[in-house]
DNA sequence: TCGAATAGTTACCGACCGGTCACACCTATG
DNA sequence: CATAGGTGTGACCGGTCGGTAACTATTCGA
């Protein structure tokens, strides 16, 4: 058991320098070697603890993901029973991640590059894509908006399309408007109920 | 010069093929061997006519930017003096296309994937990018809403976000409400000019 | 129809890929 | 202090990568 705790412990300070890693290169473009120098040690260390590059990748994303978990907590725990304020709060964490970040989400990335149906690594970025969208809802929902399904998703596609725009077109692309625009669609979805689509003559 | 005509006859027959040859497995992820298999050549013929694997990638990115190009002069033309029906049967278009494509779209994939800095490809892509947020925003314009910039960004972003959001949650997540939800910031932009940010207190 | 330009084929190059092996080296714990 | 569990090193494997050479077959324009 101590064994077991001494290599997970590894695996922990493995994943942190792993984190960053793919960033520059994406997945396809770098190599093991270069992986395992990146994460400071090398390339039969990385393949004692993981089974291959895919499941590497795999583990790296779903550490990713769990740490990104806990920033909800963390949104929860600075406003709380104002999810008002929890949703302004997140627009704001996600438009200093888009300022900071130079390359966007890692799982997203993850998701334009890993196409090719069945790779593993799908089923970790869906799991963490939905689970944010359900809070992301859960927060609309609370915050008392009149469709926190359509804002959420509103939302949802305002913050991967702002990181790939930037990705695109640089930091003066559209994406320098993603905080204003988040902010203009949760005004528009405040007052009761009434301007969604009907203004907008579209059948079907 | 009757040379190159012929020549450029095949490279344009050879483009048409390449168009969806990096769909499925990206662009590093295909090696040049597959690439000419995909075209219907081989691989001498390719580098007869591109210097290299990534010049080949940027002229088949130039391509289908030139075909993106043509879009909208059909869109113009088919509500002529109508810019805000022509606004309308861009999102429809846009869904279309979410709808019918697999994988989004090529220049902002390669965007994603192609992030080393320095990488050809970026200045073909980034000359799209801003050349459609410059109509979109024309097309805003014209149609008379109150922030025509923020509008075009916001739709931009909306549209960029629903084709990474569809790859990683497939078309039941966010995407799926790409079209209400364009149609939402349509509406909320139509009227005067007062619902903007004002109701949300975020200072800076 | 003749000749030049282009396409196809095959084999090949060095480099690097993901992955494995054997073996020396640490280091924490009993 | 002994030892087992983990790390580091370097060579190595077969395969594939991007890219090229040499040569033949085809096609098209004058």
């Amino acid at each position: 058991m101590t064994v077991c705790r001494r290599a997970r412990r590894r695996e922990i300070v493995l994943f942190q320098r792993l984190a960053s890693c793919f960033d520059n290169t994406g997945f396809c473009g770098i190599g093991v070697d270069a992986i395992a120098e990146a994460a400071e040690t090398n390339k039969m260390t990385l393949y004692r603890h993981f089974g291959s590059k895919d499941d590497l990748i795999c583990e790296a994303l779903r550490f990713t993901s769990e740490k990104a978990a806990a920033f909800w907590d963390l949104l929860e725990a600075s406003h709380p029973n104002d999810p008002m304020a929890q949703l302004q709060s997140w627009v704001k964490a996600r438009a200093q991640c888009l300022a900071d970040d130079k390359y966007g989400c890692d799982l997203a990335n993850a998701a334009v590059e890993l196409k090719e149906q069945g790779h593993p690594a799908h089923v970790v970025i869906e799991n963490f894509k939905l689970a944010q969208r359900r809070r992301l809802e859960k927060l609309c929902r609370d915050a008392g908006v009149s469709e926190p399904e359509l804002l959420s998703d509103t939302l949802s596609m305002l913050m991967e399309g702002a990181q790939v725009s930037k990705l695109a077109t640089g930091s003066e692309g559209p994406s320098m408007r993603f905080m204003r625009a988040c902010e203009a669609a949760i005004a528009s979805f405040r007052q009761p109920a009434r301007n969604t689509a009907d203004t907008v003559g579209s059948e079907a």
